[in-house]
DNA sequence: CGTCATATTGACTTTAGTCAATAGAAGTGG
DNA sequence: CCACTTCTATTGACTAAAGTCAATATGACG
């Protein structure tokens, strides 16, 4: 974890993608009182089922949202790069219907529910922001859900990899054309709903045809332009400004 | 279609589920001024690239979300039964990332977005409803994600016919143990991502093993119990109340 | 009655899953 | 630093699920 930040600085330039945050409302954002807390790769963040009172707001590491099914497999619904708000739906929609899961050391910050409703009633202009976020989710979500629906594994792992590009570049995360794969092939996998051994082999498929370039959990993209052909990726669906 | 509401009156019964509403916010959802639009099964509500000034209220009839790939094929994203709020999120998501597509015969209350700002700056309690509408939106489609991505086939099916059993149920589309299908065989497969030729094939599984029994356009369910243990369905991801 | 959409079926192909073994890498305690 | 354990990745052989193509049936409807 390289300078981890410990304000919500990324989530007000996330918010401030939608629509540049009025003043009164980016100093509500400030004035939160947050609790930092600290996770290891693998420790869990929330669980399903839970009704948390705070939601949390990435700031450094990586982690995602799964659903796990009584027969022991289970579902990767979303990734979270810092800037994000892991689980604002929870602020409304209790019981948590998924689990949260850190993937790497991971910092986040929490609020609380309550503070959360205090400024949404002092700032309407908030609620904005928050159902901006909401949306987004939702979006993202149906493109994964349209890959996974339509597409063969080898465009659905070509698309994982598109993403994952733009929202780490978006952070500052790529250096280069490359970047750090924090997810195992397993969990590529519960992601694309396919099996871990399938993702192997079309990891390697991409890989001999010259669409990555892959180290010991790294990614190289050497041509970027045929990576998002193959995978019929458009970025538009991330709602991201150009790269800081 | 047999008495269609003209009135807003679905949407409020549903924003009472999250929590009874309060009467000044019960009023001004009241005084929005709305259009009422007609479509026949198979018209375009709404196109994705658009960037819609209005959001719809379904208040009869039948109607889905889909996103279109170039190579023709398309994903079927989500089902919406009269009194949801269609498009929600293109209040503050625009352009619209996907289409909206009339099944059937269908009515629809369009409300402007600067009418649904102006309340939300009147009544922040407002937002709450919103921001739950949109959470609970995405949660059906991460149930929707996970059952694509781990279960087979013959399970979607029963899953997804589940789904619409209680929905239906809710807004009294449920006779008995039967309802209407509204969905071709092969828009089933669109929402599955499975082909129509294998949607056929596994709905004479379920009918065959007694788990459904099919007239024209119609599905009865004779062992509810049976149906939803092979899904593995549980109601909690709707959020609904006991049906009226 | 003819047309169009939808549903059904068979034959065959392709994709992806499963099982099992091996290799490599990373982390741990001594 | 080494022996050991534990993930993670890789590969082969075989199986199962689902797709494709093509033909036919069925039903709704003008």
């Amino acid at each position: 974890m390289n300078v981890p930040l410990r304000t919500l600085a990324p989530l007000l330039r996330k918010f401030d993608e939608y629509r540049p945050l009025p003043a009164e409302v980016r100093h509500a954002i400030q004035s939160w009182p947050f609790r930092l807390q600290e996770y290891a790769a693998g420790d869990l963040i929330a669980r399903e089922g839970e009704e948390p009172k705070e939601s949390a707001v990435l700031l450094d590491g990586f982690c995602f949202r799964q659903k796990l099914l009584v027969e022991g497999s289970r579902q990767i619904l979303a990734l979270h790069v810092p800037g994000d708000f892991i689980d604002l739906h929870s602020l409304v929609l209790k019981p948590l219907d998924h689990s949260i899961l850190a993937a790497r050391p991971t910092l986040v910050a929490k609020i609380g529910h309550s503070d959360l409703f205090q400024s949404l009633d002092a700032y309407p202009q908030l609620s904005h922001y928050f159902m901006w976020d909401m949306a987004l989710d939702g979006a993202i979500t149906r493109q994964w859900m349209t890959t996974m629906g339509q597409r063969s594994s080898y465009e659905q792992l070509a698309h994982l990899i598109c993403e994952l590009f733009f929202r780490l570049r978006r952070v500052r995360l790529v250096k280069g054309n490359a970047f750090d794969m924090v997810l195992t092939q397993a969990e590529i996998g519960d992601i694309c709903g396919i099996s871990m051994v399938h993702v192997n082999r079309s990891l390697r498929a991409l890989e001999r045809d010259g669409l990555i370039e892959r180290g010991r959990r790294r990614i190289v993209l050497p041509d970027l332009d045929a990576l998002v052909q193959t995978a019929g990726f458009d970025p538009a669906y991330l709602h991201l400004l150009a790269p800081d």
